[in-house]
DNA sequence: CTGAAAGCGCTTACAG
DNA sequence: CTGAAAGCGCTTACAG
């Protein structure tokens, strides 16, 4: 593709191909009623021309201007990256652009960038929260919006989220499945409703097993490594006889392998262990590598992404939407091979 | 802010008013010309209506769009995102937005980006590389360019990278600063310029102390944790006295520490480690606390976008301007307290 | 099938 | 200090 070092308009390239503007857009944009010489001499004149059509003006003609506002808190950390490529993914790069924002965790800032984007004329605003707690919402706007990750507290708000509690439930069906029955819980921060949610998931399967008496106890703390190494001196000194831990983390559970290794427990032999998230660099690289529970946020983007471009065309349907787990089985758990 | 649920023209703000368009524009956009009380009644409306003014209207009168592209290609890695924040700040959120994009690794998928975001008229473009090897330049095109973290390979270009050189020189000098006498290196990929520039500057530092001799040799493998492991397995093995370890990334030195800790060997009594990235959750939670260089990359966001800035209102400047690294110690070299 | 005209929402000389 | 007019680069009825 050519690009000419200085914009070139739709008059120019009428003019080469000796045709009117109005022609001109109407070959360039495909439309059916232009002879096909003509088409063709105007798409000649563009291509020789390394002709770039302006959006802005496109824009303003009333139709979509073809960009949508991504507004994170949560640049910094892991979540809201692999949701925004699964926004990219879903809104089909080349046709919709996303402007990225980060709030900072700051209200005011939010608003300001709100606006910013509102005055550029996005034809929607994708929020990602970064924790899965409730957040405020933001009440009628002129355009669509869609929380990610942090559904709105307001149910009619368009919401999609992690269903902490199928991702609890999956990691303690795993472990009963392949038939642990001591399970203890290092849970992570009891503030957050990602860690409650997890461990009411964990717990109903282990309780729908029968097997809740024998679970060593549910230990809330962080969710850093530091914390998992702790709990899991905690628990092989008091609930000795566990056959399994399963993690709110995966930064948890390295914490926790890493004393099961000081202490010579072999795992998964003596004791299986599980994570959540699936954080590649983590999890993949553990000794051993760790049996975890992904989260699906690329998926959750995609998704976030489709129900904002279905409302842009009309349908509008609030609700909240809660993505099951996925479980990624790695030596932690099962030797393989 | 009250933000109207369909958007209002600046023609309804003037009527509401009483002035023309014209004068509406001029006490919005604060120029001297206008009476302080018509401007008090223009601005008054604008709120009461929950005005935002169309900025592609105001792009298309060809003045600056406040727009940026960023094109990264490592939105899955680590070194976009500060990147971004970084050129977040110098860009001042809420005058300039940027439009993210990933081209995934894929040649075409970039031209395509690029032609799209020039289509929207952006200011200019921040190109974000995966490594900090030369990439090819995009030659001439209508907007300033700057390449951030992998430069230019046209050095009249403007590139922002990090100076990796200094990075391992500042991890040797402080190793040696610290009493180090025989500092074995654990290098990244061979094939990456980063690993071994850092190797260059760290070896240049150990020599120039005179202590080239005693050091133990110098090994390249991958960035893994896993490949950190298994060297300093080898080192303690075949080059029993090292009293270092430089690592070419906080990866490798979680595996390095890892080894180490198997085999008793105390850190930082008997060996120091030190890293390179400073990835906080690695690198912080590590046993014990990592020491490392940080490759501060918001930093390096916020002079790629202070150039793009410089470069739109006029002063082009090319060339490659390469940043240091900075040192945070942790207890892997130096017990603190 | 083609083109002249109007209009999207602003800003900017230019008169008054 | 204020406003009528032109224009930014497109698209869209509407004639022809």
């Amino acid at each position: 593709m050519r690009i000419s070092e200085t914009p070139v308009s739709l008059a120019e390239v009428a003019r080469r191909a000796g045709v009117s503007s109005a022609t001109a857009s109407k070959a360039l944009n495909g439309r059916v009623d232009v002879n096909e010489a003509t088409r063709a001499r105007v798409e000649q004149a563009a291509r020789d021309l390394g002709y770039l059509p302006n959006s802005l003006a496109r824009g303003l003609m009333g139709a979509r201007t073809g960009t949508v506002g991504v507004v994170t808190t949560d640049l910094d950390g892991r979540f809201a990256l692999p949701i925004l490529m699964g926004v990219e993914d879903s809104l089909g790069i080349d046709r919709i652009l996303s402007f990225l924002c980060d709030a900072r965790g700051d209200d005011l800032r939010e608003e300001s960038l709100i606006a910013s984007l509102l005055a550029r004329r996005v034809d929607g605003l994708i929020l990602v929260g970064r924790q899965t707690d409730p957040r405020p919402s933001l009440g009628a706007i002129p355009v669509p919006v869609v929380y990610a990750y942090a559904e709105s507290d307001d149910p009619s708000d368009m919401s999609v989220t992690v269903d902490n509690a199928d991702v609890g439930r999956r990691a303690a069906r795993h472990l009963l499945d392949i038939g642990r029955r001591r399970i203890a819980q290092v849970a992570g921060e009891a503030s957050h409703g990602a860690s409650r949610d997890r461990v009411g998931g964990a717990s109903s399967a282990i309780a729908a097993a029968g097997l809740l008496e024998g679970a060593g106890r549910v230990r809330f703390g962080d969710w850093s490594e530091g914390w998992g190494r702790a709990a899991a001196h905690d628990i092989l000194d008091q609930d000795g006889d566990v056959d399994a831990i399963l993690c709110g983390s995966d930064q948890v559970a390295r914490g926790v392998l890493d004393t099961l290794h000081e202490r010579r427990v072999r795992v998964p032999d003596d004791v299986a262990v599980i994570g959540v998230d699936n954080w590649e660099p983590l999890a993949a690289h553990a000794r051993p590598p760790l049996t975890t529970v992904d989260l699906q946020l690329q998926q959750l983007g995609r998704v976030a992404a489709h129900r904002l471009q279905r409302a842009t065309t009309g349908e509008i349907r609030g609700g909240v939407e809660r993505l099951p787990g996925s479980l990624i089985i790695r030596d932690s758990t099962v030797l393989r091979r």
